[in-house]
DNA sequence: TTCGTGAGTGTTACCGTTCTCAACGTGGTC
DNA sequence: GACCACGTTGAGAACGGTAACACTCACGAA
């Protein structure tokens, strides 16, 4: 910057000045100096700035350490934005959702001087963990709970009850007498938000309330409990937590010699890319989560705007159902 | 920093020597020190550290801007081993992976001083792009080609040509005539390795090598390119460039009246979570992109060690053979 | 005794920005 | 003509660390 200034026969403040487009410059100067910043291929230091203003232009991401799809295409959703922002984003990442290893992940973002954090996939011990974070670092949580109780933090995600209400709803109205569920990990509350969704509309319709088994949000979990499902002939309709469960459901289905979607009707949850091609095609709940993750960014930005201004309200995004060919009218119907 | 030395009544030199686990100091002032900096609740200003030493402890990731689950998984094992290693990593997408972009990507990472570089899933212009980095950043290449024209980086990868072979092998062996291939992006170096690697084994076994097509990475491509495949009474045997062409083809094989693994055998590539729960469950080529990952932050990192040193060998992971019930000997051998 | 050596510590400069405040026109107003 | 406001610019001090070097001892060898 020294040199720009001395080439462009100017201090280093007015250079300074131009870089953060200052009005009260010259523009006579200002040309000058751009000339001399072009000509030295100048790029200002960000440590140094960051130093100066504690900014960093750096976000932190709090993610969970492995591939689920939705996490991963918060993570890009975010991302994407960040940059059109202006912000670079940092991940860390944590290999159990507990109260520790999140302290630590904030606390080594915090170091690094991020200006915000934005934690994925919470579950509520992430919450509280992020409730210890150094005061000012300003946090928003994607995901988790739509649970009603009080959050520390504003949050952004998808109405997680009311797309279990229209999976199962779109079931009953098929005719079925009642749908089943086979339901993700007890402790997510996107987990607990689905199950509320589905027991709360088979409770309206009057219709019976199967009990509920739980897993790990992969395929191997649903076919586990997809066994014990093909087994019971009762069973005409199943919502699965998710779309890969749904799979190992349709998998545990076939094997069990129940023809999909003829004898029995799988509703699926996030619609990834590739479930409009399983074996029959799967009807599922829509979720954008890239759209999920920019609305998260959206939020963490303007409350990092004004600092200790009211937290930003909370956003739910409203799902829809997108009907495909594993959901029927049952047989007696037909 | 000050405080501290004021408190424990010696200099910040000595402040600095005892966070940086410098050899000389006395132990009983060290622990007058420690006790200073517990008892403010000292943080190190990484900002400041960084902007003496030119080092920010932070590692810059390029990647696609998609959610395709090697990069993903390759981001996390790279994140999980920089963290231990005392790193942080900040990442950049690019939208597509040409020259332009990915500049622009390097540059951002360049800005906020990232100590070295990492490309996931590199197309040819995302290297050629890398070259073009400031003088001094280590860049290093995870996943790509596999190909034998000199890399202007260090690279891990693994071997696709070799997986190519030994799903190719595997349904030779089974007793197929000849095997079809239904491949990836024809600009991808992997979907080229791996086209490369199914047509010698073919040719070495003096099989009949048919014509490719090709598509995006996605269960969409696999089924239209498997309409076609289905149509044709000849084929029995086929390869696809990963899983999830895998699952598009098993659904076009499906509806096209051909029964899997009786009339035709599939084997896929990379052997997802849920790939052993596809219907048949998939016969594939297994790789560990986590591990991948890993092995690529420790090149990096040795790469880091030695400035100006001759830049490390490439690393090559081999992979093996997941057999599944998607891949049987044809009807005539049974 | 004298000197060299190495451990332990402090002093000062420096990294590259931004911030604060003062200085210098220049033009309009009383 | 004196004064003031304002646009434009510059000088110097932060920001919070690390690097380089100087200094003070205590100790052992010549």
């Amino acid at each position: 910057m020294r040199d720009v200034a001395k080439l462009a026969g100017v201090s280093h403040q007015t250079v300074s000045r131009v870089i953060n487009e200052h009005p009260n410059v010259r523009a006579e100067t200002r040309e000058r100096v751009l000339a001399a910043m072009r000509s030295l291929n100048y790029r200002r230091n960000l440590a140094a700035r960051t130093l100066a203003t504690r900014e960093s232009h750096t976000l932190g991401i709090i993610g969970f350490e492995t591939t689920l799809f939705g996490p991963e295409s918060m993570l890009y959703g975010i991302e994407s934005a960040a940059r059109a922002a202006g912000y670079l984003v940092s991940v860390a990442t944590v290999r159990d959702l507990e109260h520790r290893p999140v302290l630590e992940a904030v606390d080594r973002l915090a170091q690094h001087d991020v200006d915000g954090i934005i934690a994925i996939a919470p579950k509520p011990s992430v919450l509280t963990a992020l409730t210890h974070a150094p005061a000012g670092l300003a946090c928003v949580a994607v995901g988790g709970a739509s649970g009603s109780m009080e959050e520390p933090f504003p949050t952004v995600r998808v109405d997680n009850t009311a797309g279990a209400r229209l999976a199962t709803r779109h079931l009953l109205d098929l005719g079925h007498t009642t749908v089943h569920h086979v339901a993700g990990p007890p402790d997510w509350p996107e987990s607990q938000a689905r199950v509320e969704g589905w027991r709360e509309t088979l409770y309206a319709a009057g219709a019976v309330v199967p009990p509920v088994t739980s897993g790990w949000w992969d395929a191997a979990a649903g076919y586990e409990q997809g066994r014990r499902l093909a087994a019971d002939p009762a069973v005409t309709a199943i919502f699965c937590a998710n779309d890969r469960i749904a799979l190992g459901v349709l998998r545990a289905l076939q094997e069990g010699g129940r023809r999909v979607p003829e004898e029995v009707s799988v509703v699926g949850f996030d619609d990834m890319p590739d479930s409009g091609y399983f074996l029959p095609p799967l009807t599922t709940v829509h979720q954008d989560f890239a759209e999920l993750g920019r609305r998260a960014l959206a939020l963490l930005l303007r409350h990092l705007g004004r600092p200790g201004a009211a937290p930003p309200e909370d956003v739910l995004i409203a799902p829809s159902l997108v009907a495909r060919a594993s959901s029927t009218p049952p047989i007696r119907l037909r």
